[in-house]
DNA sequence: AAGTACCA
DNA sequence: TACT
């Protein structure tokens, strides 16, 4: 018998979980978008291809990435910014699909952030294995607007800190469907992705996909 | 430093 | 914690 955390899970009854003030995780939300989702995932990424970005530190990233919407997150070793064109092909990042935007703005109104205009969704790439530091979401130009988080494919441990990098975290599994909203005071608050483990997925297959939601501009 | 190595 |  060898359980870990996920072997002890089920995707949860709970549809709505507040994990701090202004931090919520919404269990299945986005199920009803997934048949629209998918074929407007494949769009972009035919555009605009997955890709492993390296860290202002020099190293690469596990997580493979790509974008829509009219800013698009990137990172080099000059450090982390926001571009409106893909710096591998130098055309704009495509459009973010009405689908999304329709998804983000429930989303955020679920969780009571009225009015969500995201200008940016960064699409990342898990396969097991890969992961994402603690890290802080600042490169945006207004800390107002709230993050929305979507989870597809196979699960994830979801880690969300305080607003030090050494502050405990807590641990979140998020299966296909879920949906974690944080904004106000939580805005800033440290979170990451341990180390995917490994699965298959009857849609996705042997991967996560993530799309996080920003109004970066 | 959105990353890893190393230590206690 | 240190650090390219």
């Amino acid at each position: 018998m060898n359980l870990d955390l996920f072997d002890t899970l089920e995707p949860s009854d709970n549809r709505q979980q507040q994990l701090a003030q202004d931090a919520f995780v919404l269990r299945g939300f986005a199920i009803p978008y997934v048949p629209e989702l998918l074929p407007a995932l494949a769009a972009i990424q035919q555009a605009a291809p997955f890709r492993h970005l390296v860290t202002p530190g020099g190293l690469r990233m596990s997580v493979a990435l790509t974008n829509c919407g009219r800013l698009g997150w990137t990172s080099d070793r000059h450090g982390y910014r926001y571009t409106a064109t893909d710096p591998d092909s130098g055309r704009p990042w495509p459009a973010m699909p009405a689908v999304f935007l329709r998804l983000a703005q429930a989303a955020a109104a679920q969780a009571g952030f009225d009015a969500f205009m995201p200008d940016a969704c960064l699409v990342n790439r898990y396969e097991p294995g890969t992961k994402l530091s603690l890290h802080q979401d600042k490169d945006e130009q207004d800390y107002n607007a709230p993050i929305v988080s979507v989870s597809l494919g196979i699960p994830a441990l979801f880690q969300f800190g305080g607003h030090a990098r050494s502050d405990k975290t807590e641990r979140v599994p998020l299966f296909h469907g879920d949906v974690v909203v944080w904004g106000g005071v939580d805005r800033l608050r440290y979170h990451g992705v341990l180390p995917l483990k490994e699965g298959q997925h009857p849609l996705l297959g042997r991967q996560r996909i993530n799309f996080t939601f920003r109004k970066a501009g």
